[in-house]
DNA sequence: CATAGATGTTGGAACGATCCAAATCAGTCA
DNA sequence: TGACTGATTTGGATCGTTCCAACATCTATG
């Protein structure tokens, strides 16, 4: 069964060449003859000959490994998940692999994560952060000349590159949108207090509900675990209050979601009765029932942006640190109530 | 910026011992002396030593990378994105690290992850594969003593093992559910044909039919693309046939949440005027309005069984052909109509 | 005809770990 | 004391590849 490897020495034999030219033309180098080339070639085929990266990689100076790791907070969330087959894309386009994987929000298991990945070699780091992850932690990687791009969520401090959303602008599209269609008392809910994601967002929500003249009522920004339980929990403890908001932008699309289901449980139709904003625009927001007006953000075009972007400093060979917030844009459906106002308009 | 790695040289130079002695350390050797591994340790802490894993495994028999491959062909259907996540929970316990991909049902890229993940010395491979896969592509890797477990799809012929769960029972006593409920003409919606998971499922629906004494009316029988837009496609098509079905169950619940989207486009509401059953239990099965009623596979579960198998077959060092089958459960919620009927009886 | 470039090819010496057989050390026993 | 024992420690040799400097071989030039 567990028959030798095939190694380069046993393809030089057999074509007859030596070791040296065999790598040579693992490498694609132009230094080798055609005729030469093809011989090593058929008979690498011939006896089912696999690359070796770990060898090669222990030679080559520095870590042109091949791999970059993906670390992701939640995989099981729709968002993420685009966002590592965005990543992927791009990743494996350019003869590199992926290591994904997921820490499930716990910041233990994201060290041991990250740390398990440098061992790999790993050429570069691709990650969404677990709340509360501090910058200094990804010091020792930059510090080894292995470039980190933080995703998503942004971590203050640190020479880190990171991809993120345009939050604030996103928000407040969506409370212009809603104040348009004659709201004034908007909701913010959903969301942990202690994210930079969620402090982006409000900031966004303030900034344009005290533009449109609406006195600020925090009362009116309800967090909550941003999920769809967490978004049915909201949108019940801000229909509680004496002066009900009649609209609301949420944290995100799960937390949207929820307060639909939350509305119909108190036998108000969302879209109609009262108007749902999201944020992601999630694949079923397209499907849903009423379709989900929401701030899109393309996670997938975002992977594919954070890869790049790290694959140019895996090129370039040296860490730098650069910034970018990628645009969102308000796709408006129907929960929001727009299209039911236009018909009678 | 790129100072030289830190190797287990420098940590035996700077600890006053020989390179062998830190070695040993690194495995965990019971040989050394107590004293000594402490200095040693301490050192490596001391230089910010980094283990070479690529190193090691080169002097390693066999492949004992402790890297798994893991490759799903839909990492954006949460059914796949819980199952990587429970083979993750196991695999990452046992100190091994996974190689995460996704083929997006393409056979070319699924061809070109594997190649790579063989390149990087994986110890196993796990892999739900592809539409139209065949077995004898793995042959290489079970010849090379790599441990190849098979998720979700089977795949006739080959000796891999698999996990699978047990369709034909999850799907028959979905039928019977419906029936029990009074139902006679139960549709069967969503699914390729040319999957096996399509005709385990539609075996399961076929025997428990006819079990129950009605007739095999094939024109219930509705394939479509297994997703929510499939899904509202295919109610549409059972709607339209003259002697209208009361009830279905779908291929999965993707198909499920498309299908309560067709109806209410037609004025029907799920539970109430027309039975709905899916398949999986995704987690918006809960909390979606109505809650679905559908089959539970636990992807995770199913995950963690598989990581299980592949660790078992790895450190068992040889390669067997072992086929479980998970088992599924009916969860009753409220798409079904059980409640309300239970409610006015 | 000698020489200088091209153009291909090649044998060692790395890379950073592990493994093995042999060496060293400290007690113990006769 | 000296042989014997078990516990620790240690130099190479080695894994499969790349890199480098040197070597052939061939062609064009003076």
């Amino acid at each position: 069964m567990r028959r030798p490897r095939v190694t380069v020495i046993d393809i030089a034999q057999a074509a007859g060449v030596s070791k040296s030219t065999v790598s040579l033309v693992l490498q694609g180098s132009p230094l080798v003859k055609g005729t030469t080339r093809a011989k090593v070639v058929e008979t690498m085929n011939e006896l089912g000959y696999v690359y070796n990266r770990g060898a090669a990689n222990l030679r080559q100076t520095g870590s042109k490994s091949g791999i970059v790791g993906v670390v992701v907070n939640d995989l099981t969330n729709g968002f993420f998940a685009e966002l590592a087959v965005g990543v992927d894309m791009v990743v494996q386009s350019t003869g590199f692999v992926q290591f994904l994987s997921n820490t499930g929000e716990s910041i233990d298991r994201q060290r041991e994560v990250v740390a398990s990945m440098r061992e790999h070699g790993i050429s570069g780091l691709l990650i969404s952060p677990a709340r509360a992850t501090d910058a200094a932690d990804f010091a020792p990687l930059i510090e080894a000349g292995i470039p980190v791009v933080v995703v998503v969520r942004s971590l203050p401090g640190g020479k880190l590159s990171s991809v993120v959303a345009d939050n604030p602008n996103g928000v407040a599209s969506a409370v212009r949108h809603l104040a348009s269609l004659g709201h004034r008392r908007i909701s913010f809910l959903g969301g942990f207090q202690d994210t930079a994601v969620f402090n982006e967002r409000l900031s966004g929500y303030r900034a344009a509900v005290t533009a449109a003249g609406f006195g600020l009522d925090e009362s009116l920004v309800v967090p909550a675990p941003p999920s769809r339980a967490g978004g049915a929990d909201a949108i019940a403890r801000a229909l509680a209050a004496d002066d009900r908001p009649t609209a609301a932008v949420c944290f995100n699309d799960a937390v949207a979601f929820g307060a639909c289901d939350g509305l119909r449980a108190r036998r108000l139709e969302p879209g109609r009765d009262f108007a749902i904003v999201g944020f992601d625009d999630v694949i079923e927001a397209r499907t849903a029932v009423p379709a989900l007006t929401t701030v899109s953000v393309d996670p997938q075009a975002m992977g594919r942006r954070a890869g790049q972007l790290l694959l140019k400093q895996i090129a370039a060979g040296r860490v730098s640190s650069e910034a970018i917030t990628t645009s969102v844009r308000l796709v408006v459906r129907e929960s929001c109530g727009a299209k039911q106002l236009a018909a009678h308009g």
